[in-house]
RNA sequence: GGCCCUAUCGUCUAACGGUUAGGACAUAUCCUUCUCAAGGAUAGAAUCGCGGUUCGAUUCCGCGUAGGGUCACCA
């Protein structure tokens, strides 16, 4: 009767940036873990030195703990499996090695690269799959550590088993291969490697990616030879890119998940959107907060199919999350965005209802949207115009605005007041805007730019009355 | 090429044999408005094809088609 605690974990190779496919996985993995109370390994496979990229397993944490996806046994806070990365397990990985050499199920490869290489070749120009165990030697050397170490594929038979994703899956015999277990050079494979570690350290859900869906035949025959019960896999569906249907990878331009964050994404924002690509709790509900997700969160409404990414959703989810955040937060966010000169409280609403991230803000700036605040707008007095409506008109009403405007204390000097007054003038006019547009103009200097009543109620009346004067000496 | 997997609006998805096939993003129109943004409303838009099983198929089965994955001393 005793309840099996969940062990997840996730394992990225340090070659260099982590993107949201991977994170997507490592999300549903975390996820498992903390909506059973369980347990999220973070584990370094860095079995492939060639490939290995300085500073990326730094990265990888940052990336991990800007997400908020923290994990409670992993290469910083340590664990009763230490260590946590595979470069400072080939004991325990050499342990394992000799296991299967001693009941005859591992075997020294005496072919060189370049016949291997012959092999394949010929495998591929009879348009067959290559596959080592048609060129199992009689006889193998003893392995002394130099040469790959190969398994030995006791059984040719169809595997079947169970995902918690997809179901019942199975593969034909040709699956099943001598794949190697110690490369040449003494480190461990995939293959191999995470078999015994995940063994080791008790995973009871393998989350990983469907490519690894044909190769888990062979990791299914190095449990049973082992004679270890397999853990459960969890396989996710791709992510597909925006434009192609290729699954996004680091070819075909996937980002550094970090990318997300200089572009201001909230964390929630992209938690949410990767748990809802490839997952869905039924329902109509997409935003969710952390929390909220831990609790939904079902592996059996996992999907099958990949998903196709989208910028724009995405952007719609973020402007959701800040919606939802306090406003001091967002404030703050702002004001840190925006340049000297510009850190005005009072700019945050206009600029909050433009943006859907927080790096718009600085685009808003470069477009020059909110130079109306720092200096007087430079402009043809034709742009003062509209429609048909005469100079004599706008001068009048310019003057008209500035008079009532004027009569407004300072103190009361706000949006409500100044909208008030100036919609109290424009009702009487033909149109509202042969006054609402001279003015709008003549505080922003913008053909596109945010009503004239919030714009003067940032300037200020000094500021406001001073461009309104501005304004109408040009045009009388 | 072998093996494996997948298939609902343009996109993300809901509907665990019976619905006018629902929602969201995007798009369009309208309202609000001098403009833009935001907000509100409305609209168009889908079950890949062909056969079965069934009183009834988006849903189950087969075939086809299309897409994805994989076949390393990479993970």
């Amino acid at each position: 009767m005793s309840e099996q605690k969940v062990v997840t974990r996730f394992a990225p190779s340090p070659t260099g940036f982590i993107h949201v496919g991977n994170i997507r996985t490592a999300l549903y993995a975390w996820l498992l873990a903390r909506k059973n109370n369980g347990q999220f390994i973070l584990r370094v496979e860095d079995t492939d030195k060639e490939r290995e990229v300085v500073g990326s397993i730094e990265h990888i944490k940052k990336s991990l703990k800007w997400l908020g996806l923290n994990w409670d046994q992993g290469p910083d806070v340590g664990g009763p499996y230490a260590p946590y990365i595979q470069s400072e397990r080939l004991p325990l990985y050499k342990k394992y090695a000799e296991i299967l050499i001693k009941k005859g199920l591992a075997y020294a490869d005496p072919f060189s690269e370049e016949e291997i290489e012959k092999f394949r070749q010929q495998a591929e120009t009879d348009k067959k799959p290559f596959l080592y165990r048609e060129h199992r030697p009689e006889i193998t050397p003893v392995w002394d550590g130099t040469t790959p170490l190969r398994f030995k594929i006791s059984e040719l038979k169809r595997t079947e088993w169970k995902d918690v994703v997809w179901g019942e899956l199975s593969a034909g015999p040709e699956a099943l291969d001598d794949f190697i277990l110690i490369k040449s050079d003494g480190y461990p494979t995939y293959n191999f490697a995470h078999v015994v570690d995940d063994i080791e350290m008790g995973v009871t859900h393998v989350v990983r990616g469907q490519e690894f869906i044909s190769s888990t035949p062979k990791f299914l025959a190095l449990y049973e030879a082992l004679g270890v019960k397999p853990p459960l896999f969890v396989t996710t569906p791709p992510i597909m890119g925006a434009d192609g249907k290729k699954k996004l990878g680091k070819r075909d331009g996937a980002k550094d998940i970090m990318d997300y964050e200089k572009e201001g994404y909230l964390p929630e924002t992209i938690i949410n959107y990767l748990a809802f690509l490839g997952f869905n709790p039924g329902g109509e509900k997409e935003v969710y907060t952390r929390e909220e997700l831990i609790n939904v969160f079902d592996l059996t409404k996992v999907h099958h199919a990949g998903a196709q990414w989208s910028d724009d959703k995405l952007d719609w989810m973020n402007k959701e999350h800040i919606k939802m955040l306090p406003y001091e937060e967002v404030e703050k966010n702002i004001l840190h965005c925006l340049p000297e000169g510009m850190k005005n409280p009072k700019l945050v609403p206009l600029v909050l209802e433009r943006i859907s991230k927080w790096s718009d803000v600085e685009e808003m700036v470069q477009k020059g949207e909110l130079n109306f605040f720092v200096e007087q707008p430079k402009y043809n007095k034709e742009k003062l115009i509209f429609k048909n409506t005469s100079p004599q008109k706008i001068s009048e009403n310019l003057k008209e605005a500035f008079i009532a405007l004027e009569k407004i204390d300072e103190k009361d000097f706000n949006q409500e007041n100044i909208k008030s007054i100036l919609m109290s003038i424009a009702e009487k006019l033909d149109s509202r805007g042969e006054i609402l547009h001279p003015v709008r103009f003549a505080l922003s200097g913008l053909d596109k730019s945010p009503d004239p009543f919030i714009i003067a109620d940032i300037l200020g009346k000094t500021e406001t009355l001073a461009r309104l004067e501005h304004a109408a000496s040009l045009i009388s």
